[in-house]
DNA sequence: ATGGCTCTGTCGCAGAGA
């Protein structure tokens, strides 16, 4: 059972190259950020010829989420029950199988300094409330998206250089610890321990080239689920194609019969 | 670096991203 996440920065301009990833790692479930389409013009019809059922949040422009699921899907919901976010279509919920799916494209936040920047605040706050008022952590949820913070140093090319900058400012690195006190674990951390391993690089200053990146796309499970998950990973390999999105996919595998049985 | 690319809406350049 592989769950991925990819902010792909337009899917008009990345469909060939999403088609492509799914076709050649099969995940069950694919959830999208940054479409920057509305759903009207969501391209339904190549996903549903791999045979994915598509549920899309989008809008004109900017933001927009969709989930890809190759199971039946119930509960979908769009955004927060009462909370509008400003209008932004940021977040999408599904559930598939046995698995609630939560995926999210939280603000960028602009500068620490800036009005966005207290709507990131706000938005990761809501989430939190979302959470604690619709699901138990003792349900199997997964959290997946671009979070827009490394939430530690080692997530970081430059800790120091990068302290109080956006994305990793200690007020938001705080907001998203109590985010996850709700009930989370890293499932890619549970996996992976090490340093230097990015999901997303600035398309500026040849920051790819030289591996100045940030890990803040993430999957965060409940700790039953987590401790189903087999593997996780992100496919670097994406952003040194043709015209790349600025983030690449993380996935992780869960072991489905272990999620059949409940244990 | 006071944002060096890239995307959208619209057809010159502003706003957003992180």
């Amino acid at each position: 059972m592989k769950i991925a996440t990819w902010n792909v920065n337009s899917i008009r301009v990345r469909l060939q190259q999403v088609l492509d990833w799914l076709a050649l790692e099969q995940p069950e479930i694919l959830c999208l950020q940054e479409i920057k389409i509305t759903n009207e013009l969501f391209p339904v019809d190549p996903f549903e010829a791999l045979g994915y059922q598509v549920m899309v949040s989008g809008q004109k422009t900017y933001n927009g989420v969709a989930i890809l699921s190759r199971y039946d899907s119930t509960e979908v919901l769009e955004g927060f029950p009462d909370y509008d976010a400003q209008g932004q279509k940021r977040l999408i919920a599904a559930t598939v199988g046995r698995i609630r799916v939560v995926n999210v494209y939280v603000p960028n936040g602009s500068a620490p300094d800036s009005p966005k920047f207290t709507y990131k605040l706000e938005f990761i706050n809501q989430l939190r409330n979302y959470l604690q008022k619709l699901h138990l952590n003792e349900e199997h949820l997964v959290l997946v998206g671009d979070f827009n913070i490394a939430p530690e140093a080692r997530d970081v090319y430059d800790p120091e250089a990068m302290e109080g900058e956006i994305g990793f400012h200690p007020e938001e690195r705080s907001a998203l610890a109590e985010l996850k006190d709700w009930g989370f674990e890293d499932v890619f951390r549970r996996h992976h321990e090490e340093g230097g391993l990015y999901s997303w690089w600035d398309y500026r200053a040849a920051a790819f080239r030289r591996d100045m990146g940030l890990r803040i796309d993430h999957i965060w499970a409940t700790p039953a689920l987590s401790a189903l998950s087999v593997d996780s990973g992100m496919d670097k390999t994406q952003r040194s194609l043709p015209q790349p999105p600025d983030h690449i996919p993380v996935w992780v595998v869960f072991d489905a019969k272990g999620i059949a049985q409940g244990a």
